[in-house]
DNA sequence: ATGTTTCCTTTATGCCTCTAAGCAAACTTA
DNA sequence: TAAGTTTGCTTAGAGGCATAAAGGAAACAT
């Protein structure tokens, strides 16, 4: 943190209670409800006041759901760190605990993360680009270090339109991966993030109650693929 | 169909318009384009006209949501219905392939229906919740009629908190399926539609460009559990 | 002490949903 | 066929939203 003026702490701390008072909406009452006037209302301010701090709706929009990731990501980081550095097995384990704990006890948030279709081009430096980049890397630096230390089995080959398009995302990744890889990393990503979604956004409701021991089963169906022992980190 | 009056057939016509009018809107400008206003401003009308048709915003929103889902329904069914009855894999391979093919020919339709946050309490008896039944059953009635002609294994024991909740929704389908099987199906269920989720929120476009590989690889995956033959039905 | 920056206000435009009142054409029925 | 009723639309209007513009007052810098 740079030290800051009088002027600048109070800027931040009405960013900070704006974006709060975004939150609180959200969970209150739904996603519809957190308009630029509606959080003005609720602060004691004028509607037209919230642009001196945002530029529109949608910026409002990108700051909240940046903090969604961080927080998220945050409590992830702690989990993982209740296992020693060495123990990848159950520290990737517990960070995937975490999320899913997250997203069910702050549906709303995390429903307002996924759930937002696509609204503009995402510019790739907005702080809701950089937090979701930090999300991710939680789990690929574990997964990386995993592989160094003990590199698990991967398929022989690859389907070629695969490998081709995951070419050039491994390389981005600067993680010294092999494409085999990082295909095994995303499909366990695709299952475990799928089925969260697909729970968070009521899509399975119609069977469904606690998906909790669905969720487990699709660790242990996961932990092998990745050389891990599930019952040594059951939950 | 029933006789209708000319009064009647023309109040039919004007509704088709209306969901038609709404349709080209999500399509050329995106979901929240999708209004009162625009859908009869397009139409030549004045915008409480519309209320003639739906007793408001919501209610035409459902209307065309039943659209779709009638319409990958039945797209579904031609596909299916291009093997012989008995064929269940084949059959339920091809239900497969044609809902995604659906899905990422028509993204904007698929998602919209997929990903409409929970907007309101859903009342079973409407056109939305109706058709989107009908498009579950296109699933369910192929997948027992396969297990009706040749029962594939299942895991011996259930998670008891699974079972419990299944039982539920067993016994609702009515369709003397045993839970076991239903787990099966709604496993497979959740990595399929999972991930064509996924792919048409945009969520896994910072790797992929074309998941029709990834696809077909679920379906492979997926196929020995049902025991089809994959490789008998390849694309 | 003066000028500038910052914060917030009110005002205004144009969109949205939805209600209400009213008119005219089309049907129904006596 | 004439009167009454239903139906399909209109305009008017209330209230909310995003956003732009203009102005006042306080805080800050010099």
């Amino acid at each position: 943190m740079v030290a800051q003026g009088r002027r600048a702490r109070v800027r931040q701390a009405t960013l900070a209670e704006i974006r709060a008072t975004a939150r609180r909406l959200l969970i209150e009452q739904g996603s519809a409800a957190v308009t630029i006037n509606a959080v003005a209302r609720e602060m004691g301010m004028s509607g037209p006041a919230l642009y001196h701090y945002f530029a529109g709706h949608e910026e409002l929009v990108g700051a909240v759901t940046a903090d969604f990731f961080r927080e998220l990501t945050e409590v992830m980081e702690a989990a993982r760190d209740e296992h020693p550095p060495g123990d990848h097995g159950p520290r990737l384990l517990a960070t995937c605990r975490a999320m899913r704990t997250w997203a069910i006890t702050h549906r709303p948030e995390f429903g307002w993360v996924f759930a937002s279709p696509i609204t503009s081009e995402r510019r790739p430096d907005s702080p809701r680009e950089l937090a979701g980049r930090d999300f991710e890397h939680v789990f690929l630096e574990e997964f990386a270090a995993l592989w160094e230390s003990r590199p698990f089995p991967v398929p022989a080959e690859l389907d070629p339109s695969i490998r081709r398009q995951l070419q050039a995302y491994t390389a981005s990744l600067g993680l010294g991966l092999p494409v085999e890889a990082v295909h095994v990393f995303l499909s366990c990503w695709i299952r475990l993030y799928g089925l969260l979604c697909m729970e968070v956004l009521g899509q399975l409701d119609f069977a469904y109650t606690d998906l909790e021991p669905v969720f487990e089963e699709c660790l242990r169906e996961i932990a092998p693929r990745l050389g891990l022992d599930y019952e040594a980190a059951a939950p």
